[in-house]
DNA sequence: GCATTAATTGACCAATCAGTCAATTTCAAC
DNA sequence: GTTGAAATTGACTGATTGGTCAATTAATGC
């Protein structure tokens, strides 16, 4: 059963280096080289580029799908729901920077393709729900759409988790500002 | 006076590409053919690829230095200085698209590279002073770190402007979307 | 053990890559 | 009009690109 062990290393190192460099900054015989596998065996198991840039992406995907951040128990305060939210969807991010960055790539060298979503939005519904059961508590203010509720803490969470050397060099004390978001983010939809 | 002319040629050629295709997914012959100038000529001018890498991005810096977007004036109720501040904001990066583009290709692909940083935060000072201003108005949480607020509302305006496909596929009435966050970004901090 | 299928190899391909260079043209200053 | 410098050209390079293909090797089913 060599032939799955191949396949399998091509397809670890190709993801190591389309996240790394990109599709255009990845070639074939970087691949080659690093899974230590004779170049034109790539396209006998992968057919050519693109395909194995698919076969990197739904690889990708799986993964996310599987270890999927499960939604925390609606049964608890919203504060407690909210700070639980906030620190398994940042931890989810931190554990997984493939995923993130496989989106950028795919956002910037690849928009035409839709084939494989590889989208942060597949969990979107759960949230909404769990934010409708908050407004019938009473604890979030039930005027606000769900939806609305939603993409704005994604926003929050998601430069938390990865993105804010875009706006700050440093920012100093990232667990205090955590804890800023979750307190902010309870007010602002209280 | 064609000389100046044909570099300027090149330049806007090479924007064009590099903000689109990035770096490793634009070749010195697309740009000359794109130019319509002799493949050599961009080397005289230029240098390199990667000189004339630099060349665009400090064009877009510059760019965005000149047009900067003003901060509104904090003589108005907090509730309008941040409305305007956040319409302005989201409109100067939908004036500009290069300009996030190219911060995300740098990040991606030349994160090694810091010689002109181009980046969202060079006035974050300034939104820092206006912030601590209505803090002393009252108008604004004084228990709260200035820098994070900064961060907070720059995730939220950030992906209001160009990224919530990451989270929604669609979302449905962006003007709404809009007022909602100015709305929920004063709860939060009031 | 034999036949069939799949895995693996290395040689090869045309196209493209960034970059060089000598020769020529253009242009401006005197 | 001559001269010197800069702009422009086209031919060229060696390396790398994604991809093919026929031949060889290894594994599998009977």
């Amino acid at each position: 059963m060599s032939s799955e062990n191949t396949k399998e290393k091509i397809l670890l190192s190709a993801r190591k280096l389309f996240v790394e460099y990109g599709f255009a900054g990845t070639s074939m015989g970087q691949i080659a080289k690093l899974a230590q596998v004779n170049h034109s065996l790539i396209f006998h198991h992968f057919e050519n580029k693109e395909k194995l840039w698919l076969a990197v992406k739904q690889s990708i995907v799986k993964e996310k799908n599987q270890q999927s951040k499960m939604l925390p128990s609606t049964d608890q305060p919203f504060y407690d729901f909210l700070y639980a939210l906030v620190i398994k969807s940042i931890k989810f991010y931190r554990d997984h920077p493939d995923i993130m960055r496989m989106i950028s790539w795919q956002r910037l060298e690849r928009s035409h393709e839709e084939v494989i979503s590889l989208t942060l939005s597949s969990e979107t519904q759960s949230w909404i729900n769990a934010f409708k059961h908050y407004q019938q508590c009473g604890e979030v203010n039930p005027q606000l759409k769900p939806e609305f509720i939603v993409v704005f803490v994604l926003s929050i969470v998601h430069v938390a988790a990865s993105d804010h050397t875009v706006f700050t060099q440093t920012l100093a004390n990232e667990d205090a500002y955590i804890l800023f978001c979750v307190e902010r983010i309870q007010k602002a939809l209280g």
